[in-house]
DNA sequence: TAACATTATTCACATATGGAAATAATGACG
DNA sequence: CGTCATTATTTCCATATGTGAATAATGTTA
C-alpha cells in the first residue's frame, strides 16, 4: 500500500522506488501484488507513463488516510519509549512506601512528570503477572526466581518500645527476658499467614524466637504504630524508627542486638523490551536507596502521635 | 497486528491462532515481530497466561480502529467490483452516440444504476491512456494494436442527398458524374487532418475518388447536417439516415453502389483486472449493437429540421 | 509434591518473497 | 523511420518467513 500511495504521488515506478529506497522489481511486485488481492486494476502503466485509474484514485485516498494513521501509530509508540511517560503500576511494602518512597516522590515527579504512578502499598508480594504489576520492591529473601531482582540496599531491624510499656513492664536485659513477663508486636506474612519469628544476634550469639504477643499485623506500618501506641516491643527497621527514637516516641531495647540484615531489592519481569519509564523508575529507586537518601524526607507527622494503652 | 488484536480478544495464542486459520508458531512469531518493531512488549504471558501490558493495550484500541478501517477500504473495493458502479469514460464517434448509444442508454441505466458514463463525443481518435479513457467504439481501420478491440457489428455507408440539393445538380447515374457538376461532402480524419476519399463498389466494382466539395467536416453529425442542408452529396452510415430517408429529408443517389462493410469495434486496454463496469458495459455494448437494436431508437427530431441553401 | 494436560516457543526444513542482472517496451529525437 | 535512452517487468538465485514436529514451561489436580 505505501509503494502504492509512493507511486501515485511520484509518477513513476522509479522515482517511488528511489524515494522508498527499495530496488524497483520489488514496486512492481509490490503494486502487481496489491492489484491482485484487490482484483482491481490501479494503475494503468507502460514504461514510459503511468496513469491512475478511477478505481485507483479512490483507492490511494482512503490508502493515505490510513498509512498516515499507521504512521501515528508507530510514532506515539516510539516517542512514548523515546520519552519515559504513561501509567507505571508499582508494589511497595507499607512503611517504606510511606517513610521512604512517598516522601521522595517529588523529586522523581520533577524529572519524570510525564510518568503516572500507581502505587500498590501492601506487605503483600503480588504476583506481578497477574495483577499487571510493573515493578514490586521486595525486602528478604525472594521468592520469585523468575523475576529480575535488583539490589537496592539493606536494613537492619531494630528493638524498640515505647517509653510507656516500658515503664509497665520494665526494661529487658537479654532477648530470654522477652519470654516472660513481656509482649511483642507480632507479625505475619500477609501471603502465608504465618508469623515471624524474632531474629536477632551479636556478635557470633543469635536467637530466633517465637515470643508472646497481644496483637500481630501484617502491614509494616500497622506494627509500628503498634508499638507507638505501648502494645509491646517491636522489631522494625531502623531507618525508620531513628526520627522516632530521636523525637523520644520510642526507646530502644537491647541496643546491642540486631536482626541479620535485610536486602532490599526492586523485582520485575524479564522482557526484550523494557519499556523506558520502567527503566527510568528502577534506576532511579536504585539511586534513591543506594545513595542512603531513601530515609532523608521521612516525616514523623505521618503518624498519630502515639496514645500509651493505658 | 491483526494477529495481537486476536490475541487481546481471545486471551490465547492458541485461540486466535485458531480465529485466524494460521499455526501458533506464526502467531508467536508475529508477535514477537510486532514487539522488535514497536520495541515495546505488548504482552506479558507465560504458556498459561496472556496479560497485556499498558502499553498493549494503548496499542490495541488504535490498531482495532485501523484493522477497520483497513477492512472497510478492502471490503469497499470488492463491493465495487462485484456490483458494476463508479465512473467510466467512454469515447464514441458523434454520430454513433447521437443516433445509437444515447437513444439507447435508458435501457443501460435501468440494468446498471449505479454506474456513471463520461461519455467523449468525438470523431478523433483518443489516446486511452493519456485521456484515461476506459474503453472506445472504433469504426473502420484500428490504429491501436496494443488495445483489445472486440467486434461489435459493421456497417455501410450509403450516398444520399437533400431532395434541394438535385434539384439543383441533377441526380447523378454513376459515380463518375459526381467528379463534375456536383459537389460532395467532405470528411478529413481529426487525427490526421488527411480527407477520406468516397469509396463505392457494385459486385466486382469499385471507386475510390477524391470529389470536389465546398465544406468538409472532421465530426460525423456535422457531416449530416451539412448534407441535409443540402451542401453536397453525403456518404453516410446507413442504419443513421435511414429514418431520414423514410422522412424525405434525403433521397438516396446511387442505391446500388455502397461502400466495403465499416467494422465497429469497442476498443479498451488489456488488463488482468478488468473493472466490473467496464467488462459490462463492453457487453453491453457488444449486445446493442450486435442485436440490431442500436439504432432502433433513433430519434430524427435531434437534428434541426433540413433548411435547403437556397 | 508429582503427574499430567495445556499452551507458548524453538528448531529444522519447506515455501514465499526480495533483489541484482537481464530483457522488453516505449517514447523522444534527429 | 531508425536509434537510443529511459523505465517497467521478468528471470533466477539468495534470503526471509511460514509451518509441522518437538520441546519447554506452567498451572491444575489428586
Amino acid at each position: 500500500m505505501r509503494a502504492f500511495a509512493r507511486v501515485v504521488e511520484a509518477g513513476t515506478f522509479s522515482r517511488a522506488a528511489d524515494l522508498l529506497d527499495m530496488p524497483k522489481p520489488t514496486v512492481t511486485k509490490l503494486i502487481q501484488q496489491l492489484e491482485a488481492h484487490l482484483r482491481t486494476k490501479l494503475l494503468n502503466r507502460s514504461t514510459r507513463r503511468v496513469a491512475v485509474t478511477p478505481d485507483g484514485a479512490a483507492y490511494y485516498e482512503r490508502a493515505l488516510a490510513l498509512l498516515s494513521d499507521l504512521d501515528e501509530l508507530d510514532g506515539s509508540m516510539a516517542r512514548s519509549q523515546a520519552s519515559p511517560s504513561g501509567r507505571l503500576r508499582v508494589d511497595v511494602p507499607s512503611s517504606l512506601a510511606l517513610y521512604a518512597l512517598i516522601p521522595a516522590l517529588p523529586d522523581f515527579f520533577a524529572r519524570y512528570p510525564e510518568i503516572r504512578l500507581d502505587l500498590g502499598v501492601t506487605d503483600r508480594p503480588v504476583d506481578l503477572l497477574a495483577e499487571n504489576v510493573d515493578c514490586a520492591i521486595r525486602g528478604g529473601d525472594l521468592i520469585d526466581p523468575t523475576l529480575i531482582a535488583r539490589r537496592i540496599g539493606e536494613v537492619r531491624l531494630m528493638l524498640c518500645a515505647a517509653p510507656g510499656y516500658l515503664q509497665r513492664h520494665g526494661v529487658p536485659g537479654h532477648p530470654r527476658d522477652l519470654q516472660q513477663g513481656h509482649r511483642v508486636i507480632g507479625y505475619f506474612s500477609a501471603r502465608t499467614g504465618r508469623r515471624v519469628a524474632f531474629d536477632m544476634e551479636r556478635g557470633e550469639e543469635s536467637y530466633e524466637l517465637d515470643l508472646p504477643y497481644d496483637v500481630a499485623v501484617n502491614d509494616s506500618t500497622a506494627y509500628l504504630a503498634a508499638g507507638l501506641a505501648g502494645l509491646g516491643v517491636t522489631q522494625s527497621l531502623e531507618p525508620i524508627v531513628r526520627p522516632l527514637l530521636a523525637a523520644g516516641l520510642l526507646v530502644r531495647v537491647l541496643p546491642e542486638w540486631n536482626s541479620a540484615p535485610i536486602v532490599l531489592h526492586i523485582v520485575y519481569a524479564p522482557n526484550r523490551h523494557l519499556s523506558s519509564r520502567l527503566r527510568v523508575f528502577v534506576d532511579w529507586i536504585a539511586e534513591l536507596f543506594g545513595s542512603g537518601g531513601a530515609y532523608r524526607h521521612a516525616a514523623p507527622s505521618l503518624l498519630l502521635p502515639a496514645r500509651p494503652a493505658g
